[in-house]
DNA sequence: CTTGACACCGTACCATAGTACAGACCGGAT
DNA sequence: ATCCGGTCTGTACTATGGTACGGTGTCAAG
């Protein structure tokens, strides 16, 4: 009696169940390209190949560290192509976690910025006193910037020398690592040559910025002597 | 030459340009009606009242500390308010921060997995090595939540007592506190009996949960010792 | 052979925070 | 008088990840 498989087909409402995803959202994976719709036979249900299963497992956990559907669309198309080396994979799997921390960094300056305006507000009277009120009601004021931006500087292109790579898949992982970078419109890294092009917006991001994700992925960017 | 204040007629344009919020926006929020739209006169454009400049930077403001439009809505009106207690401004702020702080503790947990995998991640090589891979595809297996899950057990409603509320304000932080935690309906707090009622869905949250939120915000809740 | 539970298909809708654009209209400067 | 830039109005579209529903078809058990 192996009573779990294979004795029921697997219509989707049966693979709903096994893998805990909605009927209604498998179809919307289907819509999305996520997972194959197998054809439907002349007379009746479509029967769904086991994979399917790991396939959404795959999904769910990818989802739980922070994927999106998109990106992890394509970490399945990397997933089922015998010629991918695990070093793609890595490369995501760095870029995903430099912008988690991005992000946990920014969550951290929200919160401090809360608790203060939490220890200074009295917590109770007219709102004339309260210090959170006030905070928020300051103008941003920020010209500087604004005009700059207002100029619309071109693309710009970028070489960096980049040590400490001992492998093709390093120079993935960089290469991930910029382009997951916002401003960055297109990153090439060579493990060969040990440099990276980037091509960048510079209104949204600088050169030390980027070092700076390089050098945070552990490796090294030396200041170029000559002009 | 106070070149600065009341020169222009403040149009949509001209207040854009002031708060660096784009008049496509500036609309979009007086559809949503987080600012008012002034009548247009029967010839010609609007004029804007200076206040919505203070207006716009308060949301800009409130949308950097994290607070969604919705929010912001409810916030501005209290602000408008003569009648508003300080204490109701400190307890969205307070909740705001703890949702802050379960938000930072999710990705702290994220990044530690993604951590983990990277370093066990030979990063290179055919995928069959790839520890990313394999852990992604391990199935999630939760049967036991769901049978619980399928039960669909009723809300329930549970009293807390309190300590540590000093004034009117601190019920309110609690209140507010509570009612943004998932699961709970409604919460009310009072400062005169020094606890809380909550109605909650034990699906989805439980008692101890509902202590640990009130504690981590300085309170302290004792154990009750009859049944 | 009927009934009930599922499957199928297409489409519309939810929240969130905007962005974009067509076509009409208005006002100040030349 | 005309032209350019700005305003007005309405509608549609973006990304993200689904959810909901009506109408019809199919299967399997009673």
């Amino acid at each position: 009696m192996t009573r779990s498989t294979a004795q029921k087909p697997l219509t989707i409402g049966e693979l709903a169940r096994r893998t805990d995803v909605s009927v209604e959202t498998i179809r919307f994976y289907q819509r999305e390209g996520l997972i194959a719709q197998p054809p439907r036979p002349p007379a009746g249900f479509r029967v769904y190949p086991t994979a399917v299963v790991t396939r959404l497992a795959f999904l769910h956990r990818a989802q739980q560290l922070g994927f999106t559907l998109r990106e992890i669309s394509a970490l399945l198309a990397l997933r089922d192509n015998p010629d991918t080396d695990a070093a793609a994979v890595r490369g995501r799997a760095a870029a995903k976690l430099a912008q988690i921390e991005r992000k946990i960094e920014r969550l951290q300056v929200t919160r401090e910025t809360l608790r203060n305006l939490l220890s200074e507000c009295p917590g109770a009277g007219s709102l004339g006193n309260c210090s959170i009120v006030k905070a928020l009601s300051v103008p941003v004021a920020q010209p500087a910037a604004r005009r700059a931006h207002a100029r619309k500087l071109p693309m710009k292109t970028a070489d960096l020398d980049i040590q400490g790579m001992h492998c093709d898949g390093c120079a993935k992982t960089v290469e991930a690592l910029l382009a997951a970078e916002p401003g960055v419109k297109a990153a090439t890294v060579s493990f060969g040559s040990g440099n990276a092009r980037v091509l960048f917006d510079p209104d949204a991001i600088d050169l030390p910025r980027l070092e700076k994700v390089v050098e945070r992925a552990g490796f090294k960017v030396p200041q170029k002597s000559g002009a």
